[in-house]
RNA sequence: GGGCGAAUAGCUCAGCUGGUUAGAGCGCCUGCCUUACACGCAGGAUGUCGGGGGUUCGAAUCCCUCUUCGCCCACCA
């Protein structure tokens, strides 16, 4: 094998990424087959993950790091546990983020989109994606992903774009798409509207201006309105005051004007005017503000549009006459300082005063977006969300963690209907035709050039559509729909868990699991897991933009993937964010980068003590000559495995949905992350290994019993490790003696607990862990010098567990301990001996010569003080009747043996002292 | 303005439905190049579990309240 005749000193994770992915790649270990879904001809579990779609252009960053790397280790662990495992990888076409880059970068030549034309201008920024396009998923192959390549999708593909066709024309049909004149959001910046979630706000300090529209007719008389724009007075058609409003009664019908332009509004009653609030007169501007447009379409008003679609001044749709001349042109922002300035030469502004208030801004450009009157798409929502919405309140679909259900919940009550057109060209253009001979309005799944009612000249509408109204098809676009015998949608839908960050639980999660039921007919997925976002030490989310990035590249070039890996997993509770420190990756990444390392040097030296030649299977090994490390550790295994799978799983409800006592359970994996490592480390490593080192060195057939377990208890640590760790763990199984080529640890079973616990003996090597452990202790207290050796006797007890067998133990013993042991010596040591109980068994430790037993005798009264105080304690809550009565009983019998213990303890420690020190 | 979450060792966090003397990693201290590993080994120190009140035989864990952070949602001009 040439894995085991090449075993460098120190591991070299680049050398492993390059040697293992490729091979894994040509031997197909990530390509899912349809045929052996259950729900196909085959016989296993499909276990399905689609991964969120980065962006095509994207860079892949710490957020992609961490959101893939739980994937790719619940898919990991699946494949080993025998499901078909499908984890389908993709990018998104992202409308709007691409356009502005390739926008930006036209901006250089001195170009605008416009300058080019649409064709040419789609064609470049396809020349853009297909030069960069992706390669964020060929860093995600750095990373270890173990996603299936042969199935890599893009929302632009043709399949996934006559997914979306199909989608939308079916809503159409359904009349859950419609045509929408009212307010939306709009970004002067990108010159697109944008869905509610998509304007996100923002806290800022702004100004509210107070301004008095004089009464028509009425010398000295005015209302004063109040607003944080302005600008917007001159699309201003109307004052409103709530109908019940003493003060305003009288003024309801009659006109007041507006300053600036001379222009009468009306006042009117409405509802929507607050009285409490500021004046109780509130200045509604239709065209710019969604309330004032409501009001405006109560009361039948204008709606002028003053701006242009850049965010200047200009007088727009039916505002003739608005918009002052000295205006036109400027920026929004610059014409409210300009109107400012002359309301206040006019003598209309009555005063200023800072405001707080959320403002909107696009989530692409963080501009501050512009309400504005425009038609759009829109797709009706609330009957979308109604199955949505019980899906995961009946536990078809759990979000974890707990706390996001309810904004899930929230959310989808209030649902608002979604604007899914955008005035952009990158992206899937809006599958509507217009005939410009009789009016008629087409949806259709394929293009139309003419009118399919009289025969006319068609023109498809100009806008595409929202970028998530491609990708919340995903779980099924991905698969083969609409195509519904498609063998992957068949075999794989529903698939089961949709790993996020919860920032897009609304952009896409929800979308994602309305569109599941609607055009699926089931739910796409039972688990969400949202998991946390990665900050910086001040807790700073980290973005490049920010400079707090950490690019998981560099960390995997320093360190590994597997190192990156580990850091992440274990470092991520449920529901918490991960904390990293982009100014000392060393440190951030310690636990993984030193376990890894650990773990390589484990693996060199047991597998080159247990070398080359064929090993027992631990099936034909005589249980009887079984050391009571061997034993020990076995059981240990076993019970690793049971911590990394009640950690993990469970990987699916047993039914339709998830019972209560399940729901909440699994995903936990800085749990799996922590049991393995404890394992592996802190049992495997500190004992286990040791306690084989003299075995291996004398041979026969003691020696063969230890490869046998070493092998076999090492092999068990690596398939748990698999997941987190696929490069190292590999690499070492590769190297473990009856390897034969072609096999990947990644596709090897994932290991079962076998019953080790409830063996004989499983537990009783403890007593040489604590024998080596209380050496070591009195060594270090008394700085006993590390050549020189300390004599210990043990001293068995009849009936003691360890009576009969510590002298197989003693060597061990001495051996971790560096010291010489003797079993068997009848009589304690008396004064000058330190000993120890350990199961009523004696360990003696002379200390004539050693110690100083002064200190020693202080030392020991003070532990016994301790321990007298600890029992104390106990020892009340055992005479207290309550806690009698009411503790469950295993409770009650467990501190009932702890008293015996601690009284044992107490009377051999008591009797120490006095034989030590006097009374 | 509503809703939710967090506060545990110097730092980052575990601690799941209340029940051993509250844990891990990193850092720190002491001693070690012990024939796999100094990215290591052995030993060790450090916590009025944010403050206050309550329920309970028993509270880091449940309830109330206060303080400080964070997140989500929201049409008060």
């Amino acid at each position: 094998m040439p894995d085991r005749d090449n075993f460098p000193a120190t591991h070299d994770p680049a050398a492993l990424a390059a040697e293992y992915y490729p091979r894994w790649l040509a031997d197909g270990v990530f390509t899912a087959h349809a045929e052996r879904s259950d729900r196909s001809s085959g016989t296993r579990d499909p276990f399905t993950i689609v991964m969120p779609p980065p962006n095509v252009t994207g860079v892949l960053h710490m957020g992609h790091g961490l959101n893939n790397t739980v994937q790719d280790v619940l898919v990991r662990w699946r494949r080993m546990a025998g499901d078909e495992a499908l984890w389908v990888p993709g990018t998104d076409h992202a409308g709007i983020a691409t356009q502005n880059i390739v926008e930006k970068q036209i901006a250089r030549e001195g170009l605008t989109r416009f300058d080019l034309g649409r064709e040419p201008f789609v064609r470049r920024v396809e020349d853009w994606v297909s030069q960069t396009g992706g390669q964020i998923l060929q860093q995600l192959k750095s990373l270890g992903a173990s996603a299936d390549w042969t199935r890599t999708a893009y929302t632009l593909d043709p399949e996934l774009s006559r997914a979306v066709r199909e989608a939308f024309v079916r809503l159409y049909e359904k009349g859950l798409v419609y045509r929408g004149h009212r307010v939306i959001h709009w970004c002067p910046r990108c010159l697109t509207s944008l869905s509610d979630e998509e304007a996100e706000f923002a806290d800022e300090t702004g100004k509210l201006y107070h301004v008095r529209y004089a009464v028509s007719g009425e010398p000295g008389r005015a209302v004063e309105v109040a607003t944080t724009r302005p600008e917007t007075m001159l699309g201003d058609v109307a004052v409103a005051v709530n109908p019940g409003d003493e003060r305003y009664r009288d003024l309801v019908g009659k006109t007041v004007v507006l300053p600036i332009t001379g222009i009468e509004i009306p006042v009117i009653a409405d509802d929507y005017t607050d009285p409490e609030f500021g004046t109780g007169a509130v200045k509604i501007t239709p065209a710019h503000d969604p309330n004032d447009f409501e009001v405006g379409q109560r009361h039948a008003l204008p709606m002028p549009v003053i701006m242009s679609p850049e965010g200047t001044m200009q007088e727009w749709a039916d505002a003739v006459g608005r918009v002052p001349e000295s205006l036109r042109g400027l920026d929004r922002f610059e014409a409210r300082e300009r109107m400012v300035e002359m309301l206040r030469e006019s003598g209309a502004l009555v005063k200023v005063e800072p405001h707080e208030h959320a403002v909107r801004h696009c989530y692409r450009c963080d501009t501050v977006v512009e309400p504005r009157l425009s038609d759009q798409w829109f797709v009706r929502m609330e009957p979308l969300a109604r199955p949505a919405l019980e899906a995961v309140r009946s536990g078809e679909i759990r979000i974890l963690p707990e706390r996001w259900e309810g904004v899930y919940v929230h959310w989808m009550e209030n649902i608002r209907d979604w604007n899914i057109s955008r005035q952009l060209w990158w992206g899937h253009r809006i599958p509507v035709w217009y005939c410009l001979a009789c009016g008629k309005t087409s949806a259709s799944r394929e293009d139309l050039d003419k009118c399919p009612s009289c025969g006319g000249e068609v023109r498809q509408d100009e806008d595409v559509l929202d970028t998530w109204f491609s990708s919340w098809l995903w779980p099924f676009s991905t698969l083969g729909w609409p195509d519904e015998d498609a063998p992957d949608l068949r075999a794989f839908y529903p698939t089961d868990v949709l790993v996020t960050a919860p920032e897009i639980l609304f952009f896409w999660v929800a979308r994602v699991i309305m569109a599941g039921y609607e055009f699926m007919g089931q739910k796409p997925f039972h688990s969400v897991f949202l998991h946390g976002t990665v900050r910086d030490t001040n807790h700073v989310r980290m973005q490049k933009s920010l400079g707090n990035g950490i690019d998981p590249l560099d960390v995997v070039e320093l360190f590994g993937a597997d190192a990156l890996r580990f850091t992440v997993v274990a470092g991520l509770g449920v529901g918490t964010d991960l904390t990293l420190d982009p100014t000392d990756l060393e440190r951030s990444f310690s636990p993984g980068r030193n376990f890894a390392t650990k773990l390589w040097n484990i693996g060199r030296f047991l597998l080159t003590n247990v070398g080359s030649d064929p090993v027992s299977a631990l099936a034909d090994i005589d249980r009887s000559s079984l050391t009571r490390a061997d034993r020990w550790i076995l059981a240990r295994l076993d019970s690793a495995i049971a911590e990394c799978d009640a950690a993990l799983g469970p990987a699916r409800p047993d039914g339709d949905r998830w019972k209560e006592s399940q729901l909440r359970q699994g995903m936990r994996l800085n749990e799996y992350a922590e049991a393995a490592r404890s394992f592996v480390w802190n049992e495997l490593a500190d004992w286990y290994v040791e306690s084989t080192k003299a075995r291996m060195q004398a041979g026969g057939a003691d020696a063969e019993v230890a490869r046998a377990v070493s092998v076999h208890v090492f092999d068990g640590a690596l398939r748990l490790l698999q997941p987190v760790m696929p490069f190292i763990t590999e690499a070492l199984w590769q190297r473990l003696p009856g390897r034969s080529d072609g096999e990947s640890i990644a596709t090897a079973a994932w290991p079962r607990d076998a019953g080790w616990a409830a063996e004989a003996g499983a537990t009783e090597f403890e007593g040489v862990r604590d024998a080596v452990s209380v050496v070591r202790q009195i060594r270090s207290d008394y700085n006993i010098p590390p050549g020189s050796v300390v004599e210990v006797r043990i001293v068995p007890a009849p009936g003691s567990k360890f009576s009969a067998t510590y002298e197989s133990e003693a060597d061990l013993i001495g051996r971790l301990a560096r010291a010489t042991v003797t079993v068997g010596v009848a009589e304690a040591e008396g004064a000058a001996a330190h000993a120890i109980l350990l199961d009523r068994s004696q360990l003696v430790i002379p200390l004539a010569g050693v110690v100083d037993v002064a200190r020693e005798c202080e030392r020991l009264r003070s532990e016994l003080g301790e321990l007298e105080q600890q029992l104390g304690l106990l020892q009340a809550r055992l005479a207290n009747e309550n806690f009698v009565k009411r503790a469950p009983a295993a409770v009650v019998e467990g501190e009932r043996e702890k008293a015996k213990e601690w009284t044992a303890r107490r009377d051999a420690l008591a009797s120490k002292v006095a034989a030590l020190c006097g009374a």
